[in-house]
RNA sequence: GGCGGUAUCGUCUAGGGGACUAGGACGUGGCCCUCUCAAGGCCGAAACACGGGUUCGAAUCCCGUUACCGCUACCA
């Protein structure tokens, strides 16, 4: 379950594997066979019925890919135990034996392993074979500094995608936290061109912290990189219903106003008149304080477009300000109304735009309905 | 406690001895645009943890202190 959680994290952010995943317990007999040489060796030794690794009092040190130098000395690091009583391999030594069998050349991981390194390097030179090379990357931080964990909301890379996080905004995010390729660069909207600017020298030693906030604005910034119309396809299927270019009118109509895909779909479906126009808290705040002129208002704009010959932009412009000025109010006591009636909020993208988006028979529907 | 790691605006970071009046981005404050706004434009506030060295010169190198994080399991 765990393993599954995993992959589908990178499967959703694009991240592929050539091959694996390798469990620990498909290693078992040979975890025993070594760890057995290791004691005939003199190297390991039983313990209540575990092996435990004899550490010598030697220097143990490795060039970090990320860090300088790391130094350890034997001294410092207690007898640990390789093999449980019941035979089973503790993690550090599963590991390396597995390493050694896979040949592996590189080792990177968060820095949380640093101190279990000097362990791993000591089993290596028992077995009589050279250490990969070993990189400790900065581990991510929740805002309030410590670990991330389920306290910080999404626990999982792909919970985001439910937050209405693209996968590539994601990536983007992720990969500079620790990481910078050096003078001003952030956005990457081609994963090519993000791992070419990739090397360890732009790798931070130190642990950052999680800023959602910066997340969202980045994912805005991927959205309109990608535009309405691929968009569209990216949205799942909130707006599956609509022909094409309607729905990339509508996402196009909305992506000003909107830092992730759960704004856009809401936006976009409301416009479409898939959900119901439902007043929020500060539009019914609105009405109230002067529910006669809000319907009076709405009257006014019905009468003016129900026989209006020009639903263009332009045209909806001059004919509400006429109605504006032909009744002695100001544009933003006609503009408002129009737009709560047709949104159910007091924000939005320009009333006359708005209308063209919403549709000529829509929006007299919903500005009648308004107005009674 | 021991061992290890790290230390630049609130946050992500640029910076590899003089180019630093320390740059960018998110967030934040103000102004403009304007029918509204979470959009756009402009302007601002905001940081080299501290103390010693080294050097003509230190955010940059060295040492110490402090703080934070990690490990210290027959967890991974």
């Amino acid at each position: 379950a765990f393993t599954q959680v995993i992959l589908d994290g990178m499967s959703w952010l694009g991240l592929s594997w050539d091959e694996g995943p390798f469990f620990q317990g498909a290693g078992l007999a040979r975890h025993q066979a070594d760890a057995d040489r290791l004691v005939a060796e003199g190297k390991a030794y039983l313990d209540d019925g575990a092996v435990r690794f004899r550490v010598q009092h030697e220097e143990v040190a490795w060039d970090d890919a990320v860090h300088a130098r790391i130094v350890f000395h034997g001294k410092d690091l207690e007898d640990f135990v390789i093999l449980r009583a019941d035979r089973t391999p503790v993690y550090n030594f599963a590991v390396v034996s597995d390493d050694v069998h896979m040949r592996v050349t590189h080792v990177f991981r968060g820095d949380d392993h640093i101190s279990n390194t000097p362990k791993q390097i000591l089993l290596y030179r028992a077995f009589g074979q050279e250490p990969p090379v070993f990189g400790h990357v900065p581990m991510i931080l929740g805002t309030d500094g410590k670990k991330l964990s389920k306290r910080h909301g999404a626990t999982a890379v792909a919970d985001y995608q439910h937050e209405g996080i693209l996968p590539q905004a994601m990536t983007n995010f992720l990969a500079l936290l620790g990481w910078s390729p050096g003078g001003d660069r952030e956005l990457f909207f081609d994963i090519g061109e993000m791992i070419e600017a990739f090397g360890f020298d732009g790798v931070q030693g130190k642990a950052a912290v999680f800023d959602p906030k910066k997340l969202e604005w980045m994912n805005a910034e991927h959205m309109r990189a990608i535009g309405p119309a691929r968009l569209v396809g990216l949205l799942g299927d909130g707006l599956s219903t609509l022909p094409p270019a309607r729905a990339e009118a509508l996402v196009a109509a909305v992506l000003p106003r909107s830092r992730t895909t759960l704004d856009v779909l809401r936006q976009a479906r409301q416009r479409a008149g898939l959900d119901p126009v439902v007043p929020d808290e500060k539009a019914a705040a609105f009405i109230a304080k002067d529910e006669p002129g809000y319907r009076r208002a709405l009257d006014l704009v019905t009468q003016a477009l129900g026989s209006a010959a020009d639903w263009s932009a332009a045209g909806l412009e001059a004919e509400l300000r006429r109605v504006a000025e032909s009744n002695g109010m100001k544009a933003g006591a006609v503009m408002q109304p129009v737009r709560i009636a047709l949104t159910g909020s007091t924000v939005s993208e320009p009333v006359n735009e708005l209308l063209v988006v919403v549709g000529r028979e829509a929006a007299l529907g919903r500005l009648g309905a308004g107005a009674r």
